[in-house]
DNA sequence: TTTGTTAGTTCAGCGGACTAACAAACCTCT
DNA sequence: AGAGGTTTGTTAGTCCGCTGAACTAACAAA
C-alpha cells in the first residue's frame, strides 16, 4: 500500500486528502526550498516549485505572519527589472527543544534553532533512576530547557535508547527501565507541546541526513557507544521496520565463536564494537592499529551484505573519534569495497559524523522540523 | 527530503499538488479498498475512506464509466434500510501485458487481468540475441501478446535482469547485451502504451507483496536462478537504492576463501547459491541434506545482518522449490533466528514463493497497476 | 524620457470536496 | 396493513485553494 503523507503532518488515518492538506503541502514545499537553498524571492520560489506567483505570495504571507519567514530586502547585485525582495527562514524566530536520552549516566538536552544550531544546553545526572522516576526527570529537564528560551517553541524532539514505535511509545529500553512507556504522550500532556520521540540512532540518522552534509541516497548511521545501534534513511525516509526495531544491529551475531554477550548469545556485534569491549581489547593488546583494523574488517564483513543489498551511498560512524576514525574506518571501507560489486562499493562513502556528539540532539530537532513543518 | 507521491501517478517533478492530483489520489484510494477487501457499497467506501457519500458516488461513477469497476447488485443478507448496491473491480475489464526477461534462453510474457491472474501466455526463444536484436525481440513479443487480448490494455510491465533505473532504462544487463538501453522509452514509442520496467527481482518482490499473501511489514524476495538477486519492499514501497542497484546481492562476498566467481572475485553469494553451482555441489556429494543445510546456514549468516538491520518481517525464497524448500529453508530460518534478537528473529517468516514461476510476470503487472492506478 | 523587463498584487473563475436536504427502498412494530 | 425508523444514493448549493489574465511598481538601458 502506497502511503501518501502530506509534508508537514502525518497523514490522517483514513488516507483522504483535504484542500487543507494541499495547502500545508505547498507551504512545506516552499519552506523546504528556503531551508535547503537559502533565501529566495517569491518569483524565484514560484519558478522552482511550479506554483504561481500568486499562490507563493499568499503562502509566504502566512509564513511571515507566523514569524517563520522574514523579508530580507533586495539582493546586492542588480539586474534588469524590479529588484526582488528576498525572503528567508528566520532561524531564531522559533526554537526546538531536543532531548538526548542515550548517554547512560545522564540526560542531556538542548535548545536548537531552525537552522539546526544548538543555542543552549542543559543536562541532569540520571543517578540510576529508572521507570517512572526517569520519566519524571525527563519532564523536569524539558521544563528547564523550555525556561531557557523566550521564543515560541515548535515542539520537543526526543532521541531515546531502545525500541520506539511510531507513536512515541518506548517499547523496550532496559537502561531506563521503560517497557511500553508512552513517553511522547506523557510529555505532550505535561508540556502541551507537540512531542516526537524516536530511537537515538534513528534521530542521529535524521540529523546527519539533514544537517550533516549528507549526499542524498541511502544513508546508514552506526552509533557506537555503550551499545551499538544504527539508523537508516532509505529513499529519503527513515526506516522503522516491522516491529519498529530497524537498526537494532547490536545484537546481530557476527562471530558465533566470539565473546559471550550480556544478551545471552555469543559473538554479538556489541561484543566486537561497543566502546567498553573495544577499549578493553585495546588495553590488552600491544598493537592498537592491529586491533582497530581487525575490528574494522569484521565490522565490514558484517555490513557488506547490508550495504550491497540496500545499495547504500553513505555509511556514517558516530561515536568516539579516536576509536572510529583511522584504521577502523579504513578497514571497514576497504573490506566493504572488496566484498561488494563495483557499482555499489565504488560509490560508497564511509566517514565519521560531521555533527559529533550533537547528532542525536540535532536529529531530534529534525524530527520536530519534519513532523511540524514538513521540512527534512 | 520527503517525497510525496499521489497514488496513481508519479509526482510531477516540481512537487506541487493540483486538485487533479487530489482527485486521482482519492480515486486510487477507493480502488485500493476494492482491490484489497473486495466489493463494497458506496456508503461503505465512504465510511472506510472518510470521504463523503457524494464524493464516493461521483468517483465511482467515473470508474464505472471507464469500465474499471462494475455494479454487482445488492448483497444477499438484508439489513434494515435501503439495500446497498455493491460495486467491485471488473477484473476482466482491462488487461495488462507482462514480460519476464529473466530466463537466459528465452523471453516470456503473459496477459494478466486486474486480479493478477495470468489469462494467456506466450514466449520466444532468445537464441543468443543481444543488444538491439534482443530489443527488437522484446518489441515483437509485446506485439504478439497485445494481439492476444481484445480488452483495453492498461500498460506493459517488464521485469528485466540487470540494473534498471527509475525511468526504465536498463543500465547494465550483460546477458542481454544492454548497457544504458532505454527499454521503457523504446517500448512506449513502439506500442503507444504506458511502459514500466524494473529489475526482475524487484518486480518479484512487488508480485509477492501484492498477490502472494504477504503479511505487510518489510519483505525481501531472494531470487535464485542462474544468478542471485533480491528485491525489497520496505515501509510499503520498493527500494531502489542509490544507483538503482538495491537487491544486487549476488556478488556480495560471503566467503573470502570460497570458489572463484565469474565476476573476478572470490566467494560471491552466487558461487554458493546459484542453481548451477548448487546442483554441481549436490552431484558431487553423498549427502543432499548436508549440502543444502550447509548452504542454508551460510546464506543465513550472510542475511542475518540484513534482516536484523532492517527488522524484516518476511523472507521469501524464489526459485527451484526442490532446492530451496526443505533443509535449505530450514537452515536459513534457524540460522537467522539464532543470529538476531528475539524481537526480530521470532517475528521473521521464511518461506518459498506462493506464486512460483509467475512471480516476475505478476510483479510486472503490479508495476503497471501501481503506476497507472495507484494500487499496490 | 521612452522602452522593455521583472516582481508582486488584484480579481474572476474553476475544480473538487463538503454540508444539507431529500427520495427511494427496505425493515419493524403496532 | 400502515406508520415510523433506517440506510442508501442523489441533487443542490457552498467553501476553499489554485489558476490565468491583467494591473501596478520599480528598475536598467537607450
Amino acid at each position: 500500500m502506497t502511503h501518501l503523507s502530506p509534508l508537514g503532518r502525518p497523514l490522517r488515518p483514513s488516507g483522504k486528502l483535504l484542500q487543507e492538506d494541499t495547502r500545508r503541502h505547498h507551504r512545506a514545499l516552499l519552506l523546504q526550498r528556503l531551508f535547503r537553498d537559502g533565501p529566495a524571492s517569491r518569483a524565484d520560489l514560484a519558478r522552482t516549485t511550479g506554483l504561481t506567483r500568486v499562490t507563493v505570495s499568499e503562502l509566504v504571507g502566512t509564513m511571515v505572519a507566523d514569524g517563520l519567514v522574514e523579508e530580507l530586502g533586495a539582493p546586492v547585485e542588480s539586474r534588469v527589472g524590479k529588484p526582488p525582495t528576498l525572503v528567508g527562514v528566520a532561524a531564531e524566530s522559533t526554537h526546538i527543544v531536543s532531548l538526548d536520552l542515550s548517554p547512560d549516566d545522564r540526560l542531556t538536552g538542548a535548545v536548537v534553532n531552525l537552522a539546526g544550531h544548538v543555542v543552549a544546553r542543559h543536562e541532569r545526572p540520571l543517578a540510576g533512576r529508572k521507570g517512572a522516576e526517569a520519566t519524571a526527570l525527563v519532564h523536569e529537564l524539558a521544563d528547564e530547557l523550555l525556561a531557557m528560551t523566550s521564543r515560541p517553541v515548535l515542539g520537543i524532539g526526543v532521541g531515546s535508547p531502545g525500541v520506539v514505535d511510531a507513536l512515541g511509545t518506548v517499547l523496550d529500553a532496559p537502561n531506563l527501565g521503560w517497557h511500553g512507556t508512552p513517553l511522547a504522550d506523557g510529555l505532550r500532556e505535561h508540556t502541551g507541546l507537540p512531542v516526537l520521540v524516536a530511537n537515538d540512532a534513528n534521530t542521529a540518522a535524521l540529523g546527519e541526513h539533514s544537517f550533516g552534509h549528507a549526499q542524498g541516497g541511502g544513508l546508514m548511521v552506526l552509533r557506537v557507544g555503550t551499545g551499538v545501534g544504527a539508523g537508516l534513511i532509505l529513499e529519503g525516509t527513515l526506516l522503522h521496520g516491522h516491529r519498529a526495531a530497524a537498526g537494532e544491529i547490536g545484537h546481530v551475531v557476527v562471530d558465533p565463536r566470539g565473546e559471550a554477550c550480556a544478551c545471552g548469545r555469543t559473538g554479538c556485534l556489541e561484543t566486537l564494537l561497543a566502546v567498553p569491549h573495544l577499549r578493553r581489547r585495546l588495553a590488552a593488546s600491544s598493537s592498537r592499529t592491529r586491533v582497530l583494523a581487525d575490528t574494522g574488517r569484521r565490522l565490514g564483513a558484517a555490513l557488506a551484505p547490508v550495504v550491497g543489498t540496500l545499495n547504500l551511498h553513505e555509511l556514517v560512524l558516530s561515536g568516539p573519534v579516536d576509536l572510529l576514525d583511522g584504521p577502523l574506518r579504513d578497514a571497514v571501507e576497504s573490506t566493504i569495497r572488496r566484498r561488494t560489486m563495483p557499482v555499489i562499493g565504488d560509490e560508497l562513502v564511509v566517514r565519521t559524523s560531521t555533527l559529533g556528539d550533537d547528532v542525536v540532539l540535532v536529529g531530534a530537532a529534525v524530527l520536530v522540523l519534519a513532523g511540524e513543518l514538513g521540512v527534512s
